[in-house]
RNA sequence: GCCCCUGUAGUUCAACGGAUAGAACAGGAGACUUCUAAUCUCCCGAUAGAGGUUCGAUUCCUCUCGGGGGCACCA
């Protein structure tokens, strides 16, 4: 990478004049009358050293000038001592060529070579909801994995199911209810479920007979001793399965590994009962965590019924990954809700697992509100994944009613998709989204839409190069060096630091402002016409639609050739 | 009450301790006989408040005021 090279050449500089530094500081300047790369290293030594800035910067210019480092163009010192580095057009050029030769390839890495990385996403529960919560998981999840998967890691995506526990026996409660009232198409819809579960929620808090009822029900769950319960419960939970199938195909996500709290239940109360007055204790009939004495908050592994809770199974389940897979990192995907609970999990799991807890990291994401407060399945007010994507899907195709397209049908769906992916990939992934569906889905400016468009109308200049058979070509450059060369090369350094903290959104970002310049270039210049100038646009617009369209795929987004 | 996160244009978001705080939407003015106008080009507009550390603070520290989350048998 270019930045390699100006950071060894810097560092070199300063050996070279007996100094010393560990941290080089190298950043893109926000305007490019700045140069393309600018240090800040002979502000930092100047005041360490105390000598003068600027006879400091010239004496690391002059070293670095002495290497005649082709990919440098010229250096300049500017502002209050900054070292600014302005690329040859050799290297813009040599860069275009390197686009073209990696296709598919590029911007990839090899950091995390083969490092075998569980990554565990989206997390829905049977019986409930796949709502919009769910959504934003899974397309930070799928983003991240592959973003680490683009950086060389071995990624294998899980998802965990809460298929047992009081959430599923308040539904089951309810479709019994129902069933007694003579409801016969009760489970035959999904959304059947969600209202059931709504209900059983409402009852366990309001009717204390009720409440005896669902933990009943809970218990007969676990060891599945009633067979009506039993028949409902293999019905829902199949049902809820393949209807959140449906949605990942739609999301573009595959998991390899499905794991459910009912096989990490058994382990769990192992796990607690056996490590009982070592790690956890016994308080009123409970198996406790005292995260208290850690400056934590003090949790139930196993309730007094003697059920382990999600503590224990999450406890359990890392033991269990490891089994299925030899990974030599854990990484947990959730809202930001559960960030104290997790750390939690990860002090116990430091107590019993102490090599598993050292592999594991929690991530979490923002929630997922709306304007009038909370999204809440317990209350029914939820917003589903799959209403969402319906929804912006229909005013998508609305907006393509004149198209000629054929298949207007699926690319209305990427689109959807894209849109919504998007919009949670635009942020940090840290804080919260405030779901406005007029404010946060936009298909102008700053959205998915504008990236696809941006990915099609470049699909369509090459085809039309194709068809005047005008070969793309690098050898005659145009002499001055355009924006979008400028941040063409960047993508790798975008991606790697992407990769080393988790953040889809810098690729999103960066995606955007590229897709920016591209557009301003179409807008500037004809690409593909009868000049000698033709050839090197052409290439340059494929290395762009080579770029952007690796930028969509590590957000998980889909670029359609046309639309 | 205790702990954690957060506060940037009217709105939704950027800014790895750096240079004139960037975009987009909304508002105003322009650009399609020319490769896709879901586009492009201008204009208007912001760091919650008060201290501190620093050559330099949206960024780090302290306090105040807002918003959110979590604190024992839910997940």
């Amino acid at each position: 990478m270019i930045r390699d090279i100006l950071k060894n050449a810097i560092k070199e500089a300063i050996l070279n004049l007996s100094l010393e530094t560990d941290d080089i500081h190298l950043e893109h300047p926000s305007d490019f009358a700045y140069g393309d790369y600018s240090t800040n290293i002979a502000m930092s030594l100047a005041k360490q050293t105390g000598r003068n800035t600027k006879d400091l910067a010239r004496e690391i210019v002059n070293k670095i000038l002495e290497k005649k480092i082709k990919e440098i163009e010229k250096v300049e010192i500017a502002g209050g001592g900054f070292i600014n580095f302005y690329l040859s057009r050799e290297f813009f050029t040599q860069n275009i060529k390197e686009i073209l030769k990696s296709g598919e390839k590029w911007g990839s890495g090899n950091f995390l070579k083969n490092q075998k990385t569980i990554i565990e996403y989206t997390d829905p529960n049977p019986f409930k909801e796949f709502h919009i919560g769910h959504l934003m998981s899974n397309t930070i999840g799928e983003s991240i994995s592959r973003i680490i998967e683009f950086s060389g890691a071995e990624v294998k995506r899980a998802n965990y199911q809460g298929d047992v526990g009081l959430h599923v026996a308040k539904a089951i409660w309810a479709l019994q209810r129902s069933q007694h009232r003579g409801s016969t198409s009760v489970l035959t819809r999904s959304e059947v479920l969600g209202n059931a579960y709504a209900e059983g929620v409402l009852a366990y808090e309001r009717d204390e007979k009720a409440k005896k009822e669902i933990k009943e029900i809970n218990k007969k769950i676990y060891d599945k001793s009633d067979d009506k319960i039993n028949l409902l419960y293999e019905n829902g939970r199949k049902i809820s399965l393949e209807r959140f199938e449906e949605i990942y195909k739609k999301l573009e996500t595959k998991f390899d590994y499905y794991f459910f709290e009912s096989e990490t239940g058994p382990l769990g109360k192992e796990l607690a009962e056996k490590n009982t007055g070592k790690v956890f204790e016994k308080s009123d009939g409970a198996i406790i965590f005292r995260g208290k004495k850690v400056g934590l908050h003090t949790r139930v592994f196993v309730n007094s019924e003697g059920l382990p809770t999600y503590e224990a199974k999450d406890l359990a389940l890392a033991k269990i990954k490891s089994e299925r897979y030899d990974y030599e990192k854990s990484i947990v995907i959730t809202a930001s809700e559960q960030k104290e609970y997790y750390k939690v999990i990860l002090e116990a799991m430091k107590q019993i697992y102490p090599e598993l807890a050292k592999k594991t990291k929690h991530i979490s994401h923002g929630m997922l509100r709306l304007p009038s407060g909370k999204m809440s399945s317990r209350s029914g007010v939820v917003i589903t994944g799959e209403s969402l994507i319906n929804e912006v899907k229909t005013r998508i195709l609305d907006k393509m009613k004149n198209s000629a397209l054929a298949d207007k049908e699926s690319v209305a769906e990427q689109i959807a998709v894209g849109a919504i992916k998007y919009s949670i990939l635009k942020q940090s992934a840290g804080k919260d989204i405030v779901f406005d569906f007029e404010k946060s889905l936009s298909f102008e400016g700053d959205s998915g839409p504008y990236l696809q468009y941006a990915s099609a109308r470049a699909s369509s200049v090459l085809e039309r190069a194709r068809r005047q058979d005008i070969k793309s070509d690098i050898k005659k450059a145009t002499t001055d060096t355009i924006e979008l060369e400028k941040l063409l090369y960047r993508f790798p350094e975008i991606v790697k630091r992407a990769s080393d903290e988790f953040e889809p959104h810098y690729i999103t970002t960066y995606s955007t402002e590229l897709a920016g310049a591209f557009n301003s270039f179409y807008a500037m210049e004809k690409i593909v016409e009868e000049s000698e100038k033709a050839p090197y646009k052409i290439a340059l617009t494929e290395a762009f639609k080579i770029t952007i369209k690796n930028g969509l795929w590590l957000l998980g987004i889909k670029a359609p050739e046309n639309m």
